[in-house]
DNA sequence: CCTCAGGGATCCG
DNA sequence: CGGATCCCTGAG
């Protein structure tokens, strides 16, 4: 079916928001599974222009799918309903964000399909490079998720914090809980265990993570809290400080009033807002979150795909 | 072979 | 508050 919105779906994907690795490319489509009414669905979106999208899926068995439930959860994923031209509108009255639209057009959030797949994909991306985390959390649900059988192929879920919260942390652990099991010999090559994942010295924060959401928060009571409320609980899991709090109340929740500030925001905004003046990372976010308001995510999302692609960026860092 | 940064968080003073 | 350190991979 043909969904009419504009959007860049290329863009969007590639992005390197923190909601998830991009989807697995098949012929032209993005092809991911997804949790629709409990039943796995494999979505496969593609695109010709950028006026709209088509989505595809398949089913396992013989479930009788309802075609409106999938137009929603495309909808929310790709923020569908969002008034792209309302906010280009808001762009063009900042000289400073207006030539954004030159090298974002289309560019629209990201959202997570599961959030906690946002989370463990935000932790990891601290201090870390874009192909590494996502390369992480694709092996994470690769080995631990549910592999679904579908006819375009084997895709995986990403394990519940339940599971993910048993698995060892790194080769140590893991040859420990071996020996307990059954008197096995040490083996060498451990592969599974977080850190075998690529996940560094986050491997620790992901594991308390999990244990977290399986006692003290509940992960989907965030959705139903403010904004002030959402960040102060968020910010208790370990791993997550104020930048990648924001990451995951932007691109998991949809909270748009959030303002991800790091070092490159916090370059940008100090060289196109305070004259190049050193300005904190925290007061970078304040500054973002008063100037932006409901539209400080998106600001800060074509902000950053501006410095990238414009050159801005390589000019920044050679400061 | 090396060295260095990568959309930070934490701990320590 | 400021600064050092953290794992590991790819680019140079």
């Amino acid at each position: 079916m043909k969904i009419k919105s504009t959007i860049s779906l290329q863009l969007t994907q590639k992005s390197g928001q923190t909601s998830q690795p991009p989807w697995k490319l098949l012929e032209n489509s993005y092809c991911a599974v997804n949790l629709i009414d409990k039943n796995p669905i494999l979505l496969k979106v593609s695109q010709n222009n950028i006026d709209s999208i088509n989505v595809e899926y398949e089913s396992l068995g013989c479930n009788i799918i309802d075609e409106k439930q999938i137009n929603n959860k495309i909808a929310e994923i790709f923020d569908l309903n969002f008034n792209l031209k309302k906010f280009y509108k808001f762009l063009s009255n900042d000289e400073k964000l207006k030539p954004s639209v030159d090298f974002c057009n289309g560019l629209r959030l990201f959202l997570a399909k599961d959030i906690f797949e946002c989370i463990v994909s935000s932790i990891s991306s601290a201090n870390n490079s874009i192909v590494r985390w996502t390369k992480s959390v694709d092996t994470i649900a690769s080995k631990w998720g549910n592999g679904y059988n579908f006819d375009s192929g084997t895709f995986n879920s990403f394990p519940s914090p339940k599971i993910l919260s048993t698995v060892y942390e790194d080769d140590i652990a893991e040859n420990e809980g071996y020996s307990k099991k059954d008197n096995k010999k040490e083996i060498l090559e451990c592969k599974n265990n977080l850190k075998s994942c690529g996940v560094g010295y986050r491997a620790p924060y992901i594991l308390k993570a999990s244990e977290m959401f399986l006692s003290e928060i509940n992960i989907y009571d965030i959705q139903d809290m403010n904004y002030e409320e959402a960040f102060d609980t968020i910010i208790k899991v370990p791993g997550v400080g104020p930048k990648v709090a924001d990451c995951i109340l932007l691109y998991g929740y949809g909270f748009k009033e959030a303002f991800p500030s790091d070092v490159w925001i916090k370059r940008i905004v100090s060289y196109l807002y305070f004259d190049g003046k050193d300005i904190s990372v925290s007061k970078v976010r304040e500054f973002g979150m008063e100037e932006f308001d409901k539209y400080a995510g998106y600001a800060q999302l074509y902000l950053f795909h501006f410095a990238r692609k414009s050159g801005l960026m390589d000019k920044l860092s050679k400061k």
